[in-house]
RNA sequence: CGGGGUGUAGCUCAGCCUGGUAGAGCACCGCCUUCGGGAGGCGGGGGUCGUAGGUUCAAAUCCUGUCACCCCGACCA
């Protein structure tokens, strides 16, 4: 591709409204150009790479056996009433109401279709198990979009749904999809992890995501240094410290602390290692647990996990944290003064509170705390559950190694659904013995687009975007030094550009008529991964230069070895 | 949706406080010089200052409404 013909709008200063490296570059480099909050142009250069994304999607779901077709955009509220998530879904579904007055929504998702469809087509176990996917626009109205493509409104998604007579072959698929986007997102140059995942609103059991790593990501993700486990920080269990509790030593003392209101200032003031000390968080009770208020309490240096809690029957879901006031009239003291010792609330404590002894904590009375508390001599230990984040250093879940933390960004996530769609709307085929059986379900998805920023977050610098080879809009840039003063360098960067397309690579030529500097930082903003420069002196001695987009220097080749250097280099 | 902020040329912004009829840099067009790291000079095109109303002799500037966008919180590929 000739520069000269390929619009290539590239922007020196970064746009305001650009938060995430990502964004800022997709902008700079002229991938995208928003058109409304969460709504994209993708520009040709963008495309490019989206495309790239596309088709290695697609390979490796066919690969996987999966086959692709296309459902609509829009889709009738009928289905959805079926599957009961035209009231659950909420204002994320952007509703939509034809000249006839029948609703519609535009698919955040595509269960319901994709339900109705296998309902209709397939009758027999014979036909199971199929696994069916597609590459398309979906439309989720998001509260509030942000970071560009990454948290976009529309975006692209691949995604795709089984269906099975039974568990064990949706276990199968399921694995085949595991494998399918592993290859994915190795094949597209990216450091990921798979990790087991809350399976949320979706509904159903197992579940997997895939999180492309970069320090910018919004997860985060522990895993085991030394074994297998890897989990969303979300699900991640936390286990107690095995070291059994000493015994009780010290009496408890109430003590005066009117300058202690965090566990900060207790540790600074009064030399306490924060490992034993405990906060008290206290939330609104479940209705079924007799509603009022209920106390979580942690250790100091750990945070409360909100989705572990909200799953205990005693927590009110969604999770909400009690005001002052409430806190007040229920305790008699305020929140910086809250323990276990003396508490007229219910309370829960996590599995490593449970084992602690010797420990500080507030005493229900204004600008007092406990210290020295042990459990069962000072206060009869309450309930006890997991529901803290892990950190770096707790054991694995698995016994094997210790977790480290790490920070993701979800291109993925898979699902092992079951019946709730195919229950719901009677997705029913007749089994060997003649009798109906309701399909199980799984679903896969991939966020194409979200796939090319989370890419240019993990691979960037500070000149641009350093693609990974498979992900780049173009492999190779051909820079021609002057070439409008040179008739020699024109006829040389030409006959080098049609052999470098005849070998079947994928050329960005620069022949426009701007300096030198101005094209090595195009190529580098728009992040070219392999860069050819040609030069009067290097025509003369039969040379080309080359260097990579991450390569410190460059190297001179000759003329007649390049074809096969290239060859070397960009193969993938 | 709650809290905060911003709307002035394609982009980044100044001007607003203290009303007097719109500017800079980059980008774009023309000419000349320059030419291995986003060049320089000269000339040029482009903005009813988000929008509606109000105050005023006069509004980008002050007031009110409204819309859009961005940032912080709960959701997700």
């Amino acid at each position: 591709m000739r520069i000269s013909q390929f619009p290539l709008h590239t922007l020196k200063e970064t746009p305001a409204d650009a938060e995430v490296i990502s964004h800022q570059l997709m902008l700079r480099a002229g991938m995208i150009r928003k058109v409304a909050a969460g709504i994209y142009n993708w520009l040709p250069l963008g495309l490019r790479v989206l495309r790239k994304v596309e088709d290695i999607v697609r390979e490796e779901m066919n690969r996987a056996g999966a086959i692709e077709l296309l459902m609509p955009a829009v889709q009738p509220s009928e289905l959805w009433q079926e599957s009961g998530r035209w009231q659950q879904y909420g204002p994320e579904l952007l509703r939509l109401r034809d000249r006839h007055q029948r609703d519609f929504c535009f698919g955040p998702t595509h269960e319901e279709v994709i339900t109705d469809l296998v309902r209709r087509e397939f009758s027999s176990y014979r036909q199971l198990p199929v696994n069916f996917y597609q590459i398309q626009t979906k439309f989720r109205d998001e509260i509030r979009p942000r970071f560009g493509v990454m948290r976009a409104r529309e975006f692209l998604m691949k995604d795709a749904y089984s269906f099975h007579l039974d568990q064990e072959s949706l276990e199968q698929t399921y694995q085949r999809m595991h494998q399918a986007y592993s290859r994915i997102f190795e094949r597209c140059g990216l450091k990921f992890r798979a990790v087991r995942a809350d399976s949320g609103a979706i509904g159903g059991a197992l579940s997997h995501e895939f999180m492309v790593l970069a320090d910018s990501g919004e997860d985060a993700i522990a895993f085991s240094d030394a074994g297998e486990y890897a989990a969303n920080v979300e699900l991640a269990e936390a286990l107690a410290p095995s070291t059994p509790a000493p015994a009780a030593g010290e009496p408890m003392q109430l003590i005066d602390t009117p300058e202690a209101k965090t566990i900060k200032e207790l540790v600074e003031q009064f030399g306490l290692p924060v490992e034993r000390t405990v906060k008290t968080l206290v939330v609104t009770a479940a209705d079924e647990a007799g509603g009022g208020l209920v106390a979580l309490i942690v250790r100091g240096d750990h945070e409360l996990n909100a989705i572990k809690a909200e799953k205990l029957p005693e927590v009110a879901s969604p999770l909400r944290f009690a005001g002052e006031e409430e806190i007040r009239a229920a305790v008699g003291a305020g929140p910086g003064s809250l323990g276990p010792v003396n508490l007229p609330i219910p309370c829960i404590v996590d599995r490593s509170v449970s084992v602690l002894a010797n420990f500080g904590a507030g005493a229900n009375i204004d600008d007092k705390h406990y210290f020295g508390i042990h459990w069962e001599r000072d206060v009869p230990l309450p309930k006890v559950a997991d529901i803290r984040n892990v950190i770096a250093g707790d054991p694995s879940p698995d016994g094997v190694g210790t977790l480290q933390i790490a920070r993701g960004i979800e291109v993925g996530h898979i699902f092992q659904l079951g019946e709730k769609y195919s229950s719901a709307m009677g997705a029913t085929v007749l089994d060997e013995a003649g009798g109906s059986r309701v399909v199980t379900m799984g679903c896969y998805g991939i966020g194409v687009s979200r796939v090319v920023a989370a890419a240019i977050e993990q691979n960037y610098d500070e000149r641009g975007i350093c693609w990974p080879s498979p992900m780049a809009p173009f492999q190779i840039a051909l820079l021609p030094m002057n070439m409008h003063k040179s008739e020699r360098l024109r006829e040389g960067a030409e006959a080098l550009y049609g052999e470098l397309v005849a070998a079947g690579f994928e050329v960005l030529f620069d022949d426009r008529k701007v300096r030198p500097g101005f094209m090595f930082a195009d190529m580098e903003l728009i992040g070219i991964p392999h860069r050819l420069v040609l030069a009067e002196r290097a025509l003369d001695a039969g040379t080309v230069e080359y260097r990579g987009r991450t390569d410190a220097d460059s190297t001179e080749i000759a003329r007649a070895e390049l074809i096969g250097f290239l060859r070397e280099r960009l193969a993938f």
